[in-house]
DNA sequence: CATAATAGGGAACAATCGTTTCCGAATAAA
DNA sequence: TTTATTCGGAAACGATTGTTCCCTATTATG
């Protein structure tokens, strides 16, 4: 059973904040105005609350992922690998909060940026953490720079958000096959 | 000397297409409204407008970076330290117009969604054909998945934009040398 | 049983939105 | 010189916005 917040989450991740009204989010989170404000102090509220959902519901799904892994660098290959899965079909149309509040907020709104940043920042913690491991485990060579190399694996992640929600065909097995190059 | 579509390009870039207001678009281009309205049909009209400038621009930026190098490889590593260099700094930081459409419109603006998927399939074209000419000159080995390696660098490429606007910052020499691990 | 509290709803409100209309000044043409 | 056209401007307009206020129904408490 989904909750309110949940249907919010979901309007704002397909249309993000400015073009998202608040009869969008009555609408979808089947509640009246005044329900809302009883709820939310405000409309930035609500969307700060789908923000914090949103980024706990992903965290988990990649932690899900690298938990299928058996090493740093199958571990690695499973995150992205689900990162293409979310970035395609109706899932990848939807969109990702993080990247649209990073595009549509960051230069209008302080507070979303500082969480958009601080979550991209974890995001590459997890990846960083993912490389040494491989290292320590021998999965993945010891030359592999490995802030560099996960700095660039966010931007990956970040463009194929980007490149599902405009709707190109992303191949999961060819797409990762070349970015595990990377760790070469 | 700007003109008034380069001063509401850049209002776009940064805020976005519903964060600016008919008012933010007449102080920046510093005409009245009715001068506005004169000269384009409505705000969509516009940011269609402002759309077409940019992406003239930056291909026209995109192919002066490409004609520093002598060879595919080499024209394809001076693109990406191109990209970089307009993913940091203020030029970062105001946004990529591309990006910021196909994150904030695409699920919402049919005719900005066809234009942007066009776009971004002309830059990975461009990208494509840079790889095909270092496989011919020799830079790039001919084992390289041309399509699959040129929809992993698009994805980079607006992965850098996003995580540039959002202020995190980029090593374009680190960054760009493991990247070109994808040719390897 | 009466009163208070809680929950949900929706209209009212002031502000802002995008667009249209109309004004005045300057320039061009007859 | 008069009239028409062009240009730039800004208020008016209807619609939509986010938020507040107040209503009704239900449940809890004394």
């Amino acid at each position: 059973m989904e909750t309110a917040l949940d249907r919010a989450l979901r309007v704002f991740r397909e249309r993000g904040y400015h073009a998202t009204s608040i009869g969008d989010l009555t609408a979808a989170m089947r509640l009246a105005t005044g329900s809302v404000y009883k709820a939310f102090a405000d409309k930035h509220a609500v969307f700060m609350a789908a923000f914090e959902r949103y980024t706990a519901l992903r965290q988990e799904q990649t932690r899900n992922a690298a938990a299928r892994g058996e090493n740093g660098r199958e571990r690695l290959r499973q995150v992205l690998l689900s990162y293409v899965e979310h970035s395609q079909g109706i899932e990848g149309r939807r969109g990702c909060l993080v990247v649209g509040s990073a595009v549509e907020l960051s230069a209008v709104d302080p507070v979303v940026a500082a969480r958009v940043s601080a979550q991209l920042k974890t995001n590459e913690s997890f990846i960083a953490g993912l490389i040494r491991e491989g290292q320590a485990d021998g999965s993945i060579p010891g030359h592999v720079e490995v802030d560099a190399t996960a700095r660039l694996m966010i931007c990956i992640t970040q463009g194929l958000r980007v490149v599902g929600k405009a709707r190109l065909p992303l191949d999961g097995d060819r797409l990762v096959a070349i970015a595990m190059k990377l760790l070469a």
